[in-house]
DNA sequence: CCTTTACATTGATGATCGTCGATGGTCATT
DNA sequence: AATGACCATCGACGATCATCAATGTAAAGG
């Protein structure tokens, strides 16, 4: 079959804060975030990421998941636009692709201090604050 | 009863190309980014994003989503701990925890130029246009 | 106290997703 | 060519999710 699945784009090159999302970019930048909301994923990217080159026989192991899983899930990331695959004789190698992941960091941007933002609440802002309330 | 809810946290507070995620550290995250992967949460988190703070009802009409959409929604993205929420009058007024996209943004973080990333196999692979001026 | 307004919760339903077993295709080896 | 190894796809099942209608709960006003 042709690999040349539809490849999700993030819309969003800017900040998310800056305006309101239209509805077809919202869809869009869902699908890339939606391939980021499973832990099996996840953690495949997490392992595609921390090396150069990584080849699926190596996910299942570590993920204990069957190799259709993995393939599924990988699949996902790539039409995702996260990874990119490359074939090596028999076995598939993934790889991150960075732009993409600079573009979503690009939409999780916060609004800067020179907006107009209570200055007293950014202040405080660094590390994650424990702010957990169940208790 | 509905502060007793468990707001998630980003375990991941560093990139995750450092290392390989852990299971638990993986269903935390994924579940963050899992409450980015719906357009309407999108959406709504746009629309809190891009003003100081938003009341619910403004997002019914915008989103033209019913109110126990919306609100079911918002729930979501509060226990993700994406926004909070305050309660003035009868009206329920929502804002954006910066602090969580920035640790999200943190995990999103690519490896750093010094690292061996090959950018001949991703020449043709950009979907991040540069001229995106947006002004 | 009662009415109105606004948000949260419950129950139900249709859709999507994650997972696995089975199958087919492709490449390397013999 | 035959065999084995490896990956993608299909079909199916159970689980989760998104959505809405109806109802409950809390606050403001007369």
């Amino acid at each position: 079959m042709a690999p040349a699945k539809h490849v999700a784009e993030v819309p969003c090159c800017g900040p998310l804060v800056e305006h309101a999302l239209d509805e077809a970019d919202a869809v869009a930048l869902a699908a890339v975030f939606a391939a980021l909301g499973d832990p099996v994923r996840l953690r495949i990217l997490s392992i595609i990421a921390s090396q150069d080159e990584t080849c699926s026989c190596n996910l299942e192991g570590p993920l204990a998941k069957s190799q259709p899983t993995i393939s599924h899930h990988t699949a996902k990331l790539a039409a995702a636009g996260l990874i990119s695959g490359e074939r090596r004789g028999r076995w598939m190698w993934w790889r991150v692709v960075p732009e993409q992941l600079a573009a979503l960091q690009a939409c999780l941007a916060v609004v800067d201090p020179s907006r107009t933002v209570d200055p007293s609440g950014l202040d405080g802002v660094g590390p994650l604050e424990p702010a957990q309330g169940d208790g």
